[in-house]
DNA sequence: CAGATTAGTTCGTGGTGCGGACTATCGTCA
DNA sequence: TGACGATAGTCCGCACCACGAACTAATCTG
């Protein structure tokens, strides 16, 4: 067996993350969910389909995600005059600015946790997580794409 | 305003951790909290209390938890004879197995996902990564202790 | 012993995610 | 052109999750 102290090390980072996001979320009286949504949408509008394969979940549970965010004026759904089947969400203002701040607040938050850092070491991190991050990786559990800078 | 390209490639590393959770949680027919809890207890029983404080769920939360951890057999609750309101949570022993098999799995998946990486850089992506795991938090965000090695 | 504190539960609310069934539309091909 | 299969999205019922407020029972403190 392996060291395995790393992949230890990286769940309970997993877990922090998670509480970040949890924290900022509530600030801003929202889900972590619905934030990610958001901050997933800065990266352009798609349709619900192309969403849930981002996000990893399953079109039906699109459905109401976007209800609640859309409810909270935070996003709409642009019906496609090409295709009457699709819609497009898009931010409102409102969700726009929400989605930034938010970022910002968790990337900020994050940096805070990772404090003093050799920027050598910092920039050979970034990179060599990166490149796991942007690995290849089997479909079921392929993308990632929220919080991708904005 | 800092370089935040680290941050940003560590939040999208944590959802990814996330998602080898919830795949792992799934092979044992438990949900990704019903696993941490076991984990968790790995580390020795405790009472609702001391677990919702380790897990930052509110008390309330933990009933329901541990509920349907012990209706499928993974837990059970200990009336504590010096102290006739508390209970102790134990793991099964089946619970003991799951907890360990899928702490094996995660790490194992987890280690995958890193892939091949040169092993300064392993190191020096340990260093990091424990520092932030392990440094001193505000009481708010403590505890994360749950998925420490067996 | 009275009153404050602590451990845990209960209840109601809103959110999450799933799978299966359904509607409407689109594309294809005969 | 017209039937038919694929596709986009929704609806429903289910189990789960987390919260806060109100509650019970036991313990501690003065």
């Amino acid at each position: 067996m392996e060291d395995t102290g790393l992949a230890t090390a990286l769940v309970r980072l997993a877990h922090l993350v998670s509480r970040v996001y949890a924290e900022v979320s509530k600030e801003f009286e929202l889900t972590p969910q619905q934030i990610q949504l958001l901050c997933m949408l800065l990266g352009g509008s798609t349709g619900m389909t192309e969403m849930s394969r981002a996000l990893g979940l399953e079109k039906s549970s699109m459905t109401g995600l976007v209800d609640r965010a859309e409810r909270r004026g935070m996003v709409v759904r642009v019906r496609d005059q090409r295709d009457r089947r699709a819609c497009g969400i898009e931010l409102t203002d409102q969700g726009r600015k929400v989605a930034h701040d938010a970022h910002r607040k968790v990337t900020a938050q994050v940096e805070a946790l990772i404090g003093e850092i050799d920027p050598d070491d910092r920039e050979r991190l970034e990179t060599v997580v990166m490149g796991i991050v942007h690995a290849p990786r089997p479909a079921t559990r392929a993308a990632t794409r929220a919080h991708s800078p904005a």
